[in-house]
DNA sequence: CAATAGACTGCAACCGATTGCGCTGATTAT
DNA sequence: ATAATCAGCGCAATCGGTTGCAGTCTATTG
């Protein structure tokens, strides 16, 4: 492989010409140019991206960290729509993603600071907050070009995000419920140490209130985002019939799947006895029988939002601020129906 | 950011001996080694991923290009899978991914080429080939890392790659449809330039031929691995109704769905009238109705050794070399039956 | 015609690590 | 007691570009 000095030898000119005819913003006589870029030409050179990267401190790079071992992560349609819109901007604006795996929350926090700290990445979209590992606090105290795709605790009032509109959606697919005669309405959230489940809690909790609904706790379950999950929030949430919910809303798709089979293996019918929502809108949802009535998050145009922020405030050589809050919209199909 | 200067001189030692004690492979005496990580710790010192992967000309990333143009390659089950495999390995070895987007086939070369002339990544895995794009000819000829995921055009005999048994397993699958009495079966393949598809319309003919079938034109067609591909393809291969395939096998589950679709609307029943058979077992396969049997390749597994034969071979400072084919396996289940 | 303003390009000091070589002092062998 | 060995560390060149500064040359202005 060649380098800089070798096609300033050949074309006769001092390295640091090169350097310019190939980085564009400089004054260089038209004959020159043509000269270095013969002579690259027959050396067949390319201006190596690191050294340029280690002299203007700039990567072109955005990290994102994601939790390789959960193996739902891969089936669930968040992640594939977050590449899409990390990918349709990171292309875009001749950024490129560097993705690493991690081993869970702690580890993620691990690998999101090694990125950074190392100078891999110029900044890094982080999608998980949990209470329990403050990833945030320490990439704010670092300073280091950060978005959020999800809301970071409260005590992190100005880190830059993007979140759905989690809490007020729930409480909006509650109002859908309870609109439709529902009085026993199931909430089966996923990882309850996440801060979208606790935000749609808030909003189904609120939703309820807002019905006039009393809810038992029996009707709260955690399915942490598996299909088995759903299965088993059933059981749990069925103990006694007389209490048990006529609709569930789910905080996946493949968590309602699951819900949709135990309620099948007992014997009751969706939507006629029993209603269904799940979320995500996962390409599974739509072939589903009954269809699946879902939430649908627009996660790959906040991913979009996210990348967009990022690049645009590393460009600007200051630290993405901003929040922006993405409606949910459900989309209605038939697993869902009022009760007479 | 503090450098391996400050720390030493913080210490009271050489930047050498800094580099030595975080390299870890040299002789530093306890007492030196307790000084500099003390003086390290409290500059936080984090050594430039950049700086070194200049100096060592290793950068411990592997890239990937993937095609973000494409809205069904993030539906399909093939890009998760993909990225899994990926990650998995590259995560146990302490690499990173370097994923870039690209709006198409010749820009993928563009791309995959960029990525490695400008040294961002050790090596690269790349998941199309088409023929009208010579990128594996042009990978070769710069002597770079490569590991192909597919296999290459017959010209480019010594190029590593894994594949799945494509030619094989179509056949099976065509053994099977006949075994239960089809005789004409149709074959939807994705895009007809990409070599996926001629293998398994080879794997196609050569069943038929096994069979003692006679293939009529009308039963190939091309979905573009799209959902509406799918739906079309039934209505152009069923013109006549007298010579309409009673069996389909799709080259992915999308256009099985949309097979399945445009079976329903023309009232023919799944199984009992019409078998289908996808490709890919994704998520929504198992809750269709029917449930649609489909073949499932192994494609994370394949993309862990592409990873892991890549990796092997950086390691070793040489290119990777080795050709592993993966069986598929065809996963029984509701939309296929027997001709009386 | 002298002075001044650009336009080009060279110089050399970086960016932040790594590493072959050699020196020093202590340990071991003879 | 001397020589040989080796652990431990410093020196300085190197990886391949970038960029502020300054010098040269040509063109323009008064």
């Amino acid at each position: 492989m060649s380098t800089i000095r070798d096609v300033a030898a050949k074309a006769g000119v001092h390295p640091s010409t090169v350097s310019r005819v190939f980085s564009g913003n400089a004054q260089i006589s038209e004959s020159t140019r043509e000269r270095v870029l013969a002579a690259a030409q027959v050396l067949n050179f390319q201006p190596n991206a690191i050294a340029r990267s280690l002299s203007v401190r700039r990567t072109k790079t955005i990290g994102v960290i994601v939790p390789h071992v959960f193996d739902g992560y891969f089936t669930d349609s968040f992640f594939p729509q977050l590449m899409a819109g990390l990918l349709e901007v990171t292309y875009a604006r001749g950024y490129r993603l560097l993705v690493g795996g991690c081993n869970g929350y702690q580890d993620e926090h691990v690998q999101a600071m090694d990125i950074l700290a190392t100078r891999q990445a110029d900044g890094i979209v982080v999608t998980s907050s949990r209470l329990d590992v403050d990833t945030v606090g320490e990439l704010q105290r670092h300073n280091t070009p950060t978005v959020l795709i999800g809301r970071p605790p409260a005590q992190h009032a100005n880190v830059a995000w993007v979140d759905a509109d989690n809490r007020n959606a729930t409480q909006k697919v509650v109002r859908y419920l309870a609109g439709l005669g529902h009085r026993r309405i199931a909430y089966v959230g996923g990882d309850p140490d996440s801060s979208v489940v606790k935000e749609r809690l808030e909003g189904y909790l609120a939703g309820m209130n807002e019905a006039g609904l009393t809810v038992s706790e029996e009707w709260i379950d955690y399915g942490y985002f598996a299909e088995d999950g759903g299965y088993q929030a059933v059981e749990r949430t069925r103990r006694t019939e007389a209490n048990a919910p006529t609709a569930y809303f789910a905080a996946n798709d493949l968590m309602a799947i699951g819900i949709l089979q135990g309620l099948k293996e007992r014997g009751l019918a969706v939507p006629e006895q029993v209603s269904v929502i799940g979320t995500n809108d996962s390409p599974e949802a739509a072939h589903l029988s009954p269809r699946l009535t879902s939430l649908q998050v627009p996660y790959r145009a906040m991913a979009a939002a996210a990348a967009t922020r990022l690049i645009d405030a590393i460009a600007q050589g200051q630290l993405p601020r901003g929040q922006t809050t993405f409606e949910s919209q459900l989309i209605e199909r038939g697993s869902v129906s009022s009760i007479k």
